[in-house]
DNA sequence: CGATAGAACGAAAGCGGTTTCGAATACAAA
DNA sequence: TTTGTATTCGAAACCGCTTTCGTTCTATCG
């Protein structure tokens, strides 16, 4: 077992309180006495208790990372990785270390996420992703302690939120299949329920319309973020009597199913189907063909998430809401070089 | 703020021995009463103080994830995602939440990882990848507390390792590339310091030798596991007057990056040079052409580090080192279809 | 009816720290 | 020498919870 700070004391014949301000970097301790007890400690490998010392001082310098809802957010979603590593190098500036809870045993007991944060005590959390339609578990109004939401819309007045802005992203890939030529359209979700997903949709279909581009709803078909479920939906789509030439995808993962879909039918090849993605995920650029995507900046993204969740820890802003803008990046899997039969 | 257990008891009109016993199941209370009093805690949203429960019990349920050296372990690399993935799943069954130790400052204070874990007072940890050759800081066998390393052996009563078996990772390459016609033979390392990497170069020349091919030392250079490095690599490698038909990369990004050095390249075509990675990444599969890669079963890494991590918290085994097989899996960069000119 | 064994509950001593505030000592100025 | 002012230190209360052990109360039995 690690020794106590009273054992420290005893050891260099000094109080406990004495250890404690030399712990703390208290100036009201003499430097030789100081010197000694560091010695002390450092010979020793002394550490004091992280529980001891949160319980009394009330602070943990840890926060809460969620991974909510069953729809998308997940631990080893690229997208997801790339923000909550740049969260993560972000906070680990400001000294602070990440508690990822475990949600397999979650759903047995009724507890919600935020119910673990509020027994942690940290001192904020992060929520990843996940937002549906039906209302959410995350109560988080009701707490007290600050929370950002990343792909999710947290509201009052200790949480905020962060996220590219979904209508531009899916007015992005409209404007791109016009510029391309392509006239029919066809598009790829997240699930019904993803506010998000049907976000993109509304900004698709929006500039779709204005350009007078063909949108059918049997073209339209849900997917959940990860590539299997891309292909699966290429494959319904390849079941229609007429197809698009054309099909965008509100991630890279499921437009790379998609398109995997497409190459192995002897329906249509790949070359007739322009693709879009969404996210740029390092894997976007090296498929063939390359993946044209509306890319998010998903460093920016954590990073962002970061400071303004460390604002909200100190006091210094209320509640917002951000939305990026996000960026198209024109690869040959739909690029403007390419011309499709209308 | 949050209530504490005082609060409880004086509302509920019994003592803190009666709610604590509550929370914690004890089978001494009446059910009337427990009834009651879980009825008020509900109301109130109480929660208690993880702080002070695991002060008072000296357990935490929670495990320590360090991400060690500068080589190659990094929060989002594809490998380590994936195993990191498989882990925090099974730990989560298990009831472990996982806390991730910023290394953002850590250079600067004369701190070292498993400082943190005392600190903490975790319950296990897990350490991963990035072993080097120089002698580590990571004094393991020093502390007490379970530990499970990945990619790095550790050793001490109290500790393990699991990894997958480098050196036959290194024959399965070279004996692809013989069986493909390749006969003169570029490797791509993760670094002169690093282990993992060594070894694999090691059991690739071994085998290499048993089958007489050839290679130069100016066909061997080094990366550090990440895309960018295997591009530069390759690269570095086409400077040579002569040219090997075959290069084996110890990681699936560098080997990515190398055929996109390939391709950019004038001097030698894609088709020409045989590329085999390791990892099988997701990416892997989707690249042009797709990549031959020696397969590490990541998830199933990070599930018996998550087991053996659990069985040594427990005492139920001592430390031991566990090396799974790795599998070839032939596509395009490297299919036995092709033949190479020797 | 008294004796007795459970059942139900609480007092109090930790767990390992922090922090306030007053005491003791040192040193400078008067 | 006396007084005043820093400087250095420690006693003790507290943070919120667990757990032992003893006490009280109730129900059952001879």
């Amino acid at each position: 077992m690690s020794m106590t700070i009273k054992e420290i004391a005893k050891l260099a014949g000094v109080s406990q309180a004495t250890v404690s301000k030399i712990i703390n970097n208290y100036d009201d301790v003499g430097a030789k006495t100081k010197e000694r007890v560091l010695a002390i400690m450092k010979e020793h490998g002394y550490r004091p208790s992280y529980a001891a010392q949160s319980l009394a001082k009330k602070v943990t310098r840890v926060i809460g990372v969620i991974y909510a809802g069953k729809i998308n957010a997940n631990f080893n979603h690229p997208f997801f990785v790339e923000v909550v590593s740049a969260f993560k190098k972000a906070m680990g500036l400001e000294g602070y270390d990440l508690l990822f809870f475990s949600n397999e045993q979650f759903h047995q007991e009724d507890e919600d996420y935020l119910a673990r944060c509020q027994h942690y005590r940290v001192d904020g959390c992060i929520v990843i992703g996940g937002e549906e339609v039906e209302p959410s578990v995350y109560d988080v109004d009701k707490s007290d302690i600050p929370c950002i939401g990343v792909d999710i819309r947290l509201s009052g007045p200790k949480s905020a939120y962060i996220m590219t802005d979904n209508l531009q992203i899916g007015t992005l890939a409209a404007e791109q299949f016009y510029m391309n030529g392509s006239r029919r359209l066809g598009f790829i979700g997240g699930g019904s329920a993803s506010h998000i997903s049907n976000e993109r949709l509304e900004g698709f279909q929006q500039t779709a319309r204005s350009y007078r581009l063909e949108m059918r709803k049997e073209w339209t078909v849900q997917g959940d973020f990860f590539e299997e479920s891309g292909f699966e939906a290429m494959k319904e789509l390849l079941q229609n009597d007429e197809l698009p030439n054309a099909v965008f995808a509100v991630s890279d993962l499921m437009a790379i199913g998609a398109m995997r879909a497409v190459k192995e039918s002897e329906r249509v090849r790949i070359e007739e189907m322009a693709v879009i993605g969404c996210d740029d995920i390092i894997a976007a650029r090296h498929v063939e063909p390359p993946l044209t995507t509306v890319r998010q900046d998903k460093e920016k993204i954590g990073r962002m998430a970061a400071y303004m969740l460390n604002d909200m820890i100190h006091g210094r802003i209320e509640g917002t809401g951000v939305k990026l803008d996000p960026e198209l990046i024109v690869r040959s899997s739909c690029g403007s070089k390419r011309r499709y039969v209308t």
